[in-house]
DNA sequence: CCTTGACTTCGAGTGCGCTCGAACCCGTAG
DNA sequence: CTACGGGTTCGAGCGCACTCGAAGTCAAGG
């Protein structure tokens, strides 16, 4: 398979593909007898291993890490093991934060669905908190 | 409350308060007689909301919409709510690819943590995939 | 033989969201 | 009076992750 087969089968430009050739995160590809590269269908599964640490957060210097430790092979599973230990800790976390602000967003949202009912108007100009009779909660003024 | 203390509640920098306030995303500040921001606590409300916006990933080009809606007061509320509303569905579709991935990366966390039943090597370089019975799962050789 | 189209390397450019430094101003405490 | 610890504007620079264009090479088809 060459570059634009294999940039059409993962969803990457054959320029993001050399790309991260260049700095390290896919392996050196084998050319054929013209110097073009030439792809083994597994690099597929690598690309969207990387894809998935990439939706996760993960900056391209810890996929380098991680790249690093399995061209180096032997041994390195350990450490290979605690990088994805922790990066799935900090997925974990950043889930829980986006569910927490999920529940804000409904919030707000429902303000919205109710106006006649709210009472924060902190994200309404002051012209606009003019009347409304805001019961409920001392208000400053009135 | 002048931008150094706001800085500090807010956990923006100073710099990044006057960034916002340039492009638009926070109103602009009154003065106080020396010409210097004065903000009102309220801002802190309007802050914490852009963080949450942030957070879940809306660009400031987006928040920016929704800062303009929010200034032009009267009558944007129902496009104030699509904005949230198109958002909010975002944020849900990338909670659920997160935890997708969050079980790949369990998957693949387990293979490390139990070497010697693994049959996809994927990820280890071909000088390592040596002997290693590997059976369950129809592996392609043998 | 010539065209076509996909490939090659290289370095420069883009968009985002800040981040920083320079040079200057202002009010209060000692 | 002077030093200080804020504040002010302005524009340049940075880190990330690509993205693109130029100029050239190569092999197969008509």
């Amino acid at each position: 398979m060459k570059i634009g087969e294999l940039a059409k089968r993962s969803g990457l430009t054959a320029h993001t593909i050399r790309y991260y050739e260049t700095i390290g995160l896919l392996p050196q590809a084998s050319r054929d007898r013209s110097r073009q590269r030439d792809y083994d269908a597994s690099i597929l599964t690598w690309i969207a291993f990387l894809r998935r640490l990439k939706t996760t957060g993960m900056p391209i210097r810890g996929m380098l890490r991680y790249a690093r430790l399995r061209e180096a092979g032997h041994g390195t599973e350990p450490e290979r093991r605690a990088l994805l230990e922790a990066h799935r800790d900090r997925v974990r976390a950043q889930v829980a934060e986006l569910q927490a602000c999920l529940l804000a967003l409904d919030d707000k949202i429902a303000g919205y669905a109710a106006p006649h009912e709210r009472t924060d108007d902190d994200d309404v100009p002051i012209h606009e908190r003019r009347r409304e009779p805001a019961r409920a909660r001392p208000a400053r003024a009135r």
